[in-house]
DNA sequence: TATGAATGAGGATTCATTCAT
DNA sequence: CATGAATGAATCCTCATTCAT
């Protein structure tokens, strides 16, 4: 028997968890929790309905690792994409968005939030890993550069940090959600880059025109 | 099963379809449409598992029953509040935002977007309903104001409608999927009308200071 | 109110449960006891869903009163017919088979032979009450006619009565089937008094040609 | 549950549907098609009610298969017996009535026509195949018994075939129904082998003694 | 390791029956 | 008498999980 890259079966064995939850985190993402059954995740990694229980405890423990894996290894590219900035914060702030968007892209990862939202109520330990491990550690990293930007006198004296980290990170976290709700509907598909471009411009800008 | 009153039940024919959608509404946003199971509804809603399907074909009905009824009616409302504003348009934006958030207070209904974002992918239709009769009539809502807005001088003129529209909107989407998802983590709740105040101020002023 | 005849409602208390029972040896022919609803037949009566339960105890009892009604009547009704019958006896066997045809047509009582095959064994006591009350006496009544025939030398004596007149009955009965079950598939509908002609001929004359 | 061998079940793949369809057979044969619950063909079958949804889609193709299987078979077993017949054609005709019957009698699906009576109108396709692939073949082979009948000068010539095909297959199929209704109620059992020579007796020489 | 037949608890839906009006 | 809202047992079907092979 041959698989689909004409190799022999062998030293699959590494592997096959992260096919598991490749395959899983598709079909969580696009059908949620509930509706998606092991034997789709399973057909979808290329094996039969036992061979998950082999890796994993349950379905519950399948969700829980896609969401830590995807969603941890994001953060924490994030997080050294942070590292070492300089120059004007607000460069640094559009820079951080679009190497962050390029990021998601890549990692195939941007229905995760979509899941964690939908299933937040479910699976409370789950939430609150990701609110203590991706949440708080997005939003303080976003704190760090408007303290900066503050300090610098780049930005506003007067901002509310958490009200503006919250805020400023909603489109952001809204244009993931989107393309795995509504996105379909739209006439033309979200073009990011230029989308951040916006995002990052009315953030510091701001709507109104200057005297 | 006995009612308070010692009989087997109420006739309580015109009442029932809305306490039906009331308890099914609650049920959908805290643990999803599959999740939720017809009696968990059916006892919600006081009565006992047949009695949905005298109103209701099947659950998914309900579901859809439960977003139109609610969405509907908060567009609708909102659209009325929209109407005949006076004076500069960053304070009718303010008080639209304000008006809207007390009205999806009163009418309960924060979470049925949530629900939305959650079963998108399942239920195609539903969610065209909510793109044709929510996103989009609230997106030209805002659309008019900023072009409002643009023609007074009051906001910038390079702003691109389409993209500022959809980034305005992503905070206050946010903070209702925020409330039914991982608000409750938080040291405290959100206060709602300080942070539309928030969203305000950013929106209009952006994070630079001047010189 | 008015009904369909525009009389105002009243003294129908004598005729609803033969209305009821009319509607439901329709469908109880149509597609078999279990699959018939109560409410479909009350539907069918004119009625709604409790109105049966005010003159019959529950729907097995309609059943039965269906089928005892409907047969009882047609049997007697047969029975009468044989009486007094002169001349040769194969003549009177062929007048009596076209009656009883016409009068199953009058009756519109042809489907409750398929409805007591169909259902023989989940209502025994039913069953039983059709094969005394219904096929005996019919059985009853061939055989004595038989007995004249050969008495009259007009029959062949080697005859096996009790045979021959199963034999005989299988073509009428088979015709009612038909009629309920496979009917429909024929490019045109049976002729039952063509068909009765030729089961009277067959029966008496046999296949063979003559020496 | 446990199997006779102390392991929870056996690997039966092979088996298993014949099973199930053998012990759907004699279900709906004897309560009828809505009567007959799931678990309990399940249970006849010796597993658990999920299994059956291994094999067969629903309810409604457990019972196309049992009919499809069982009378498939025998029409095939008959055509094949009718071939190459030599001699008289009544004798061949009689010859092939015990026949059937003994391939009847075998293959235990005597009920399936009581079961496609009781189910043709609520089953349109599977009564069609019915009658295109069981009676109609039936009736040829019939036919064309009769027309080599009558082109030897046996039988009359003055036969409509159709009206006699029908007419002398009744008494065979009416014996089938009858089994499966009202033979309980007899004093004792049907001699099948007796009743066969006398339905070819009654056929070929009729009611009436010879001049 | 991997398979996939089998399990059986669980959930959607139906419908005969009841009974307050 | 008649209604029809409500009930809840019954039944179809699903699918996470197990385990002999």
């Amino acid at each position: 028997m041959q698989n689909q890259n004409g190799t022999r079966w062998h030293r699959r064995k590494d592997a096959r968890p992260d096919e598991i939850l490749a395959a899983a985190q598709i079909l969580f993402i696009e059908h949620g929790y509930k509706a998606t059954k092991l034997e789709d995740i399973a057909r979808a990694a290329g094996v039969t309905k036992g061979t998950p229980y082999l890796y994993f405890e349950n379905k519950a423990e399948i969700l829980k690792a896609v969401v830590r894996n995807g969603l941890l290894a994001n953060i924490t590219r994030l997080e050294a994409a942070a590292e070492n900035g300089a120059g004007p914060v607000a460069a640094q702030m559009r820079l951080l968005m679009q190497r962050w968007n390029e990021d998601v892209q890549a990692s195939q990862s941007s229905g995760l939030v979509k899941l964690m939202v939908a299933e937040a109520c479910n699976f409370p330990d789950l939430a609150r890993f990701y609110y203590d491990e991706v949440i708080q550690r997005a939003r303080s990293l976003l704190r760090t550069l408007l303290k900066r930007g503050i300090a610098s006198g780049e930005f506003r004296a007067d901002l509310d940090l958490d009200e503006t980290v919250q805020i400023a990170l909603a489109p952001l976290v809204m244009a993931l959600l989107w393309e795995h709700s509504f996105a379909r509907f739209e006439a033309e598909p979200i073009d990011m880059v230029r989308h951040i471009d916006h995002i990052h411009d009315l953030l510091t800008r701001g709507l109104c025109s200057r005297g």
